[in-house]
DNA sequence: TAAAGGCTCATACTAAAGTACCAAAGCGGT
DNA sequence: ACCGCTTTGGTACTTTAGTATGAGCCTTTA
């Protein structure tokens, strides 16, 4: 909170240092008015750009990203996570052990062991953790 | 994309247009040159905020709405969506049972129902489903 | 008021999901 | 070559999930 309202000072103070710079200039006439003006518009596009990416950034959620670091720290294997992505995708165990190309046995130890990494009881809370850490 | 076209092309005619005024009011003294450089911050700014929100629609995904028709369209009663609320929030029969004070055959009943009404074979599958049509 | 649909709940099953243990093959690092 | 870890897979068992069916209650609507 402290930091916004310190960006917003600054800024506030660099466009009315811009705004009184381009007064003198133009009344001056020591730079061409289409230079000034151009400088202006382009300072003002900008600003407009970052200010309403800020809000949306602020407002709503940004897509997020799968957080590669956190899988690691949580020890989940590769083939855990696959079989992970199987379960999001709505997958019965026998289903994902057909796509891994693994017995229905394999996908059961690892959906397990993947509980418990996950701290989670069920699949499904499994797949609401796992969307909370931005993992999936 | 042909209103893309034209779009921008009225935009850049409206801003030319805006620079030669700009110009000619301050270089010939009709209007004051505060004024004139307060109008092209403002449309600049405002053409800033305009472009960005556009280019964050095209390239990012925007966070989804529910999308209360389509529940409607797959007659979903209330009280089954709040037990498929319970489901994404992973929790069991059991548990969605004692969050709507009802036993745990009704969520059975009404998970049942969902599951047919999703055309879902699994809970977890009926979760992407819902994700997909955004009604969840 | 009778029909219809939603909500509730139960019983009785079947089918998945999940746990616990064990065991063996394979691989990268020391 | 040995260690540790992943991956694989099996057996046996418990727990959830899901289906089918029937039934009572309530509210809305024809």
């Amino acid at each position: 909170m402290k930091r916004t309202i310190l960006v917003f000072g600054l800024l506030i103070l660099g466009l009315l240092l811009l705004f009184q710079f381009s007064k003198y200039a133009i009344i001056s006439g020591d730079l061409k008015s289409e230079f000034t003006i151009a400088l202006i518009a382009v300072v003002f596009f900008f600003v407009g750009v970052y200010l309403n990416k800020k809000s949306l950034h602020k407002s709503t959620k940004v897509l997020k990203e799968i957080d590669h670091k956190k899988i690691e720290a949580l020890d989940i294997s590769k083939r855990e996570y696959e079989v992970l992505i199987g379960i999001s995708e709505g997958l019965s165990n026998k289903e994902i052990g057909d796509k891994l190309f693994v017995s229905e046995s394999t996908v059961k130890t690892h959906v397990s062991n993947l509980l418990s990494k996950l701290n989670a009881k069920r699949r499904t809370q499994a797949l609401q953790i796992a969307k909370d850490i931005n993992i999936i």
